[in-house]
DNA sequence: CGCCTATTTGACTCGTCTCAAATAATGTGG
DNA sequence: CCACATTATTTGAGACGAGTCAAATAGGCG
């Protein structure tokens, strides 16, 4: 979903991450953007109780944070390491800037960018709003299989569940049952896929 | 959640529509935007079993389809008028292009915008998968209040309820519920908000 | 007035959530 | 490296919200 991305050689100013470790906060005023090296980052909000809803999961590689510097308003959402090991670098507002400023083509795809990205959280509203917790969770499993580079997920049960929008305890009862069907195994809170067109397939009922 | 829009005084090339009369639908390739010069567009995706998802409500003011142009691919949502005695003007893709070029103010409004867009996109998601359905439809009625003026709310139950994705004999049961408490008025098909606190405590429960 | 569609009501089912308790995994200090 | 403490995961039972289907009623329109 998040696109916007690039690479960057010298990895100066890195930071590592333990998992649930906070990147940035919401309410907050962003000071400039972050470029995640390694790991994985969840983007989310608190709903009532304090339950968090998770938006987004954004890959190394990506860039996350330039919704607010480029809207100029505060943060809206949290961003936090979903697994240990996660290194991120910043870039402050002003670098940030200056490249955008440097480089005339890229107003021009980043107003593309922004729209593409823009067209698909309707489908993501859609999945969240007509799927079943089954079929959410399945496409979980997928994005986070293609995540993990078809190795092994390895991600909470919680926040599993705050990705698919449910109780934990009803997330696990959905693994339970894809582990019965030899969709997937579990060891541990590690999960692998082997079937993934069986997944696909339940998606789409 | 839309909010660029602005004022034209010719509206030459208006286009009158009747309730659900398609504006665009997916798939299909953009030629142009279109400026909503009266009455209210629904923006919605078609869910399994071809139930609608209504994705976002927009206004006389406001401008639509122009996330597909900037984005340059094909629509991947529809439009069709919520009401009767919708009006619409249409834009090309070239005069908005010209227009866009003419204006190099345009490209950061734009940006901004389109991320302050996308920020709000995160609000909803979290509204939509948090709240229950009693809730959502307060939600929904409140928007809907604004956007009618505080005059009498008039649209289908069925689209109210795919605004608040339930189906449309719960939607139902909850607006009597409203009604019986006094916090709507409802003759035929016509909802007024009466107590408009009421439905924003029920919002945040 | 009468047809057709939209709205409403009722009864029932099912998915999902909640709460409580058991078990497993992980981390910590001795 | 073990024993304990702490946290995460799993299981079970029960309750409740919301969906479905069918049928009745009301509204709008020719």
């Amino acid at each position: 979903m998040n696109s916007l991305s690039y690479n960057r050689d010298n990895h100066t100013n890195s930071i590592q991450l333990k998992r649930n470790e906070v990147i940035f906060s919401e309410g907050k005023y962003p000071k400039g953007i972050f470029y995640i090296h390694k790991g994985l980052v969840k983007i989310f909000k608190y709903g009532k109780d304090g339950k968090e809803q998770i938006i987004q999961i954004c890959k190394s590689g990506e860039v996350i944070g330039f919704r607010a510097v480029l809207s100029e308003n505060s943060y809206n959402v949290n961003a936090a390491a979903l697994e240990d090991n996660t290194s991120i670098c910043f870039i402050s507002t002003n670098d940030f800037n200056q490249y955008k400023n440097s480089n005339p083509q890229l107003q021009n795809r980043l107003i593309q960018e922004l729209s593409s990205e823009l067209q698909e959280w309707a489908d993501f509203v859609t999945d969240m709003t007509q799927r079943t917790v089954r079929q959410r969770t399945a496409l979980a499993l997928v994005f986070l299989n293609e995540a993990y580079d078809e190795k092994e997920i390895n991600v909470a049960r919680e926040d599993l569940a705050n990705m698919v929008g449910t109780a934990t305890e009803s997330l696990i009862r959905i693994i339970n049952e894809f582990k019965k069907h030899s969709i997937i195994t579990v060891k541990a809170r590690r999960i692998k896929v082997l079937d993934l067109q069986s997944l696909k397939r339940i998606i789409e009922d």
